[in-house]
DNA sequence: TTAGCGATGTAATGTTGTAACGTTCATCGA
DNA sequence: TCGATGAACGTTACAACATTACATCGCTAA
């Protein structure tokens, strides 16, 4: 298990898309399913970290999660645990990580394939995300003009929020 | 000194644009006219430096270059110096940052203001740029939309290179 | 039963990034 | 000449992020 899913993938599972964002009960409902769905074990631990990587507003450090996981279950979970845990979740499409970051956010879709576009705030360091499958297609189809192949864009944008503005 | 360019810098600065690619001696020249022009000095330092990171084809950490560096010099470059110097050339368009590889690349083409896209080989590890300034508008049109101000994008592609496919 | 396997624990270590403060050197006005 | 100022760089220490290797536990197929 845990195959990347084919790039075919995002050509075709891209015309027709919802990009029907969950939230709170709803969304760990659909990350088990989404993680079931790719032979993946829901299990405690994995309940739990996505739990806390969901209640973060901005993106959380593998470090940030370790914490607040330990106070959850009354015992150390080691960075160790967490790292494994969220490579999962990027993996099978449940989480993704914030390069710019080096953090990690629950994805609000789960089981919708695509590439986000993350916006940043430098002040307050909330994320927010547009989607724009036309953007994003060309972001891909310039890559691989240029030769690349099993791309993975990575699109974020640093900047000022409205609120921080 | 050491102002970040307005955004509209980019807008009209985008129009008519030749992305000339500098390499080698030509390089190091045009780099050090652009840190002059900006106020800032051109040390030995800032020019080993500079003249360590162009030669690498890959992004190069700070502590790589550190080790180089010393090696030219004869004598121990802390990494905390080099990350000086990075964050200058990078405030000053002499470099990049590549956040996706935690680790900085020289702008082949300083002085020439806009946002590059950059695709990072993840067999080989080596990055190339393209430029596509209308490509790149979207994105910061999309982020403005989204109410963000001051926006930088991070646009970086990681995949399999012509050579490793 | 027990061999295998997936998930998690533990410990150690490696890599990347920053903070605080000291030294050197050029410039400049008194 | 002298002391003040400020930029560049040095030194040390530490914080934050990430990986490696190996151990343990519990489940289940042979
Ligand atoms: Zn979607
Ligand atoms: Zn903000
Ligand atoms: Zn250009
Ligand atoms: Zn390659």
């Amino acid at each position: 298990m845990i195959d990347q899913p084919h790039p075919s993938a995002y050509i075709t599972g891209m015309a027709a898309h919802h990009h029907h964002e969950h939230a709170g009960a709803s969304l760990a409902q659909a990350a088990e399913a989404a993680l079931v769905d790719a032979g993946e074990q829901w299990t405690d631990m994995r309940s739990d970290i996505f739990a806390v990587l969901a209640t973060f507003e901005k993106p959380a450090s593998a470090y940030d999660i370790a914490d607040l996981v330990s106070q959850r279950r009354g015992k150390r979970v080691a960075p160790n645990s967490v790292y494994r845990i969220l490579d999962l979740f990027v993996t099978t499409n449940l989480a993704r990580r914030v390069e710019s970051a080096n953090a990690y956010i629950a994805n609000s879709h789960p089981g919708c394939l695509h590439d986000c576009i993350f916006l940043i705030c430098d002040s307050c360091g909330t994320a927010t995300h547009i989607d724009d499958d036309a953007l994003t297609m060309s972001v891909r189809a310039a890559a691989e003009h240029a030769g690349f192949a099993q791309v993975r864009p990575v699109i974020e944008v640093r900047g000022k929020c409205a609120d921080c503005d």
